[in-house]
DNA sequence: TGGTCTCATTGGAACGATCTAGCGGTCGCC
DNA sequence: GGCGACCGCTAGATCGTTCCAATGAGACCA
């Protein structure tokens, strides 16, 4: 207790002579100084930090006064090193996409920031290295900085989840384990196919009966799950959707093309697309025949992105329930943390339709 | 030594039964079981990896080889507690703005992940509380969770810089700042009124003379100094201002309203605005009066955001250096951490024109 | 009175890393 | 030959917290 005493002293004491003037920052207060101050063991304020039921009222309110007073707050490291747990969540954040209208990983990242600070967790973002996307995760698991993963790009096959799966790493999937059924951790997903179905419904109760698809490469997952929402609502209402339906890369140059050419072919009086970017070729494709988006012909996208939201006269979208996701995610993670043994269970949320200008 | 032995010996002989079916990950090897391997004591396997140049190469070699067949890395939470720094950097992300086109900040936050990582930071984002805009601070700043700070909302006023700055918390402005002139902390910022310049002059140089400016309230710094560019370029060619400028609130129906207003009282034949998101609000009016940006009137927005980048048929827009943003702010950290008596300086950039069809 | 049980609190050990002081040996210098 | 500096490496202390076993005080019952 001597020595704690003394080094309090010894950081208290500079305290006034350099406040004002000096550039070095004072350490903040330890449980020890607390301790002091409320004349109880460091134990006990532990405790009041951590199971406040444990203390008898009265040394509560002592204990609670003293952390008050001094700004006292738990030093991280040392309770980390300690528990073995950071309270930090990993999330590889991929190269940014340049020319494309894909906000959703943004918005999912706001969400998912706040969620977690209510649950008490942190968002450390990483950065993928090029050329071997699993160093970030393999350095920060290793180092034990973070206490589980969330993976959102599970787009193509799905590497990092199953190479996670294999290091029993605890983590969280931002979409479903497509290729993978026999994988174990959980997910969390949004009903694409039933996306693209409200956004077909919508636009057959507008009358609307040759109502094209622009979506992605066959070899997609989500592309062709997008996809079966379209063909199931034209379908359901006896209507073909054959020769209306094209499928590209994810760009607004191949959805402007793939409309030209749709145009020309099978002269549908609407769109639905498999994302916003695509959808934004369409309107590209529109000014280029001097047609307009609403006036002339529907266009409906898929992610509610900044740019459907601001561009005229407002893209119709489907939205993705992001917030929801993030709800779902931490939520599955607080899980994992408190009984690792859990089976893995997948969570699939339904997505809206935001109406707007160019339906 | 012997307790290490006895802990290595509990850990390990757990690894062959619980391996592959066990739900529990084994704990990753520490410096002890490194030294042991090699035959060496903990501190020169710290050296090893510290300060490599300190062991004599046949040493290291075999200290490195066993850091490799046991996959070790550094314990953070052991590491942050002892050297009293924990490699992280604290951004605050704001509230998720739906309806404008700004994505300055996701641009912003990619880099600086992206620069940090070389570095040896992370970064640990964190959201405000919707009512005390400090706490999320003041907390990480007490538990001592991350070294410094970035702040990138110094929009209005720049209160957090000044309270981090009374505190004496370490950290690196993106903006600079506007009010408090005798703040001494680092920052970095675009020159904004340098990049409405260019962008004026662009429209100059294509023959327009009747140019009109959409910007922010007076009571915006940012907004006068982007302002100031237009003056600048228009004064330069004798050209006349008033009643070609509007200042207004950064929405699209802002802008949509004020880019009415100036067409019915002024008749420009082009827009230089302070945003991406006036600029969609002149689309907008454009096409509700069935006019065509880039063939009838030209359309020059701010930030280079992804809508301006897929919006039919592309909206020119003044980008800033974000990439280079982050370099700066991260070399100012690094001097910030390294020695902080240095005094606060600042580092101005220039921003550049990406020219798309609507001029 | 003495024994058992609970309750609130305590001191010491431990987490895994780095810091500090210091070891014996060799070298260069006057 | 004596002195100090340097080399490569080591043992022990230390950072601030939580875990663990044990403490003394009091209540209760026999």
């Amino acid at each position: 207790m001597s020595r704690r005493d003394d080094a309090s002293a010894a950081r208290s004491h500079h305290l006034p002579s350099v406040a004002r003037t000096g550039p070095v920052s004072v350490s903040p207060p330890t449980l020890a100084d607390v301790a002091e101050r409320a004349g109880v063991s460091r134990q006990t304020v532990s405790n009041a930090v951590n199971n406040p039921d444990l203390l008898r009222p009265d040394t509560l309110a002592r204990v609670q006064e003293s952390i008050e007073a001094l700004g006292y707050s738990p030093n991280r490291a040392a309770r980390n090193l300690r528990t073995r747990a950071s309270h930090l969540i990993g999330m590889r954040i991929g190269p940014a996409q340049e020319g494309t209208a894909n906000a959703t990983m943004d918005r999912f990242v706001h969400s998912l920031v706040e969620t977690s600070r209510e649950a008490g967790y942190h968002v450390l973002l990483f950065a993928g290295d090029g050329h071997d996307p699993e160093a970030g995760y393999a350095d920060l698991l290793r180092s034990t900085a973070v206490d589980a993963f969330v993976v959102t790009d599970t787009y193509l096959g799905n590497p990092q989840a199953s190479w996670l799966e294999e290091r029993r790493a605890p983590f969280v999937a931002f979409g479903r384990p497509w290729e993978a059924l026999n994988s174990r951790h959980p997910w969390v997903d949004v009903d694409g196919a039933a996306g693209t179905e409200l956004a077909t419904r919508h636009l057959l109760d507008k009358g609307h009966e040759r109502i094209a698809w622009i979506g992605w490469r066959k070899d997609s997952r989500i592309g062709e799950d997008r996809r079966s929402g379209w063909t199931r609502a034209m379908h359901e209402r006896g209507l073909p959707t054959t020769g209306l339906a094209s499928r590209v890369e994810d760009t607004i140059s191949s959805g402007r093309e793939a409309s030209a050419h749709l145009l020309d072919s099978a002269r549908p009086s609407a769109f639905v697309c498999a994302s916003d970017t695509l959808a934004m070729g369409v309107l590209h494709t529109l000014r280029d025949r001097h047609l307009r988006a609403g006036d002339n012909i529907a266009v409906i996208g898929f992610d509610d992105s900044q740019v459907a939201q601001v561009v005229p006269p407002g893209l119709t979208s489907v939205r993705q329930p992001l917030e929801q996701v993030a709800v779902e995610v931490v939520k599955a993670l607080e899980g994992l943390l408190a009984h690792p043994p859990l089976v893995g269970t997948g969570v699939m949320l339904t997505p809206t339709l935001a109406v707007r200008g160019s339906s």
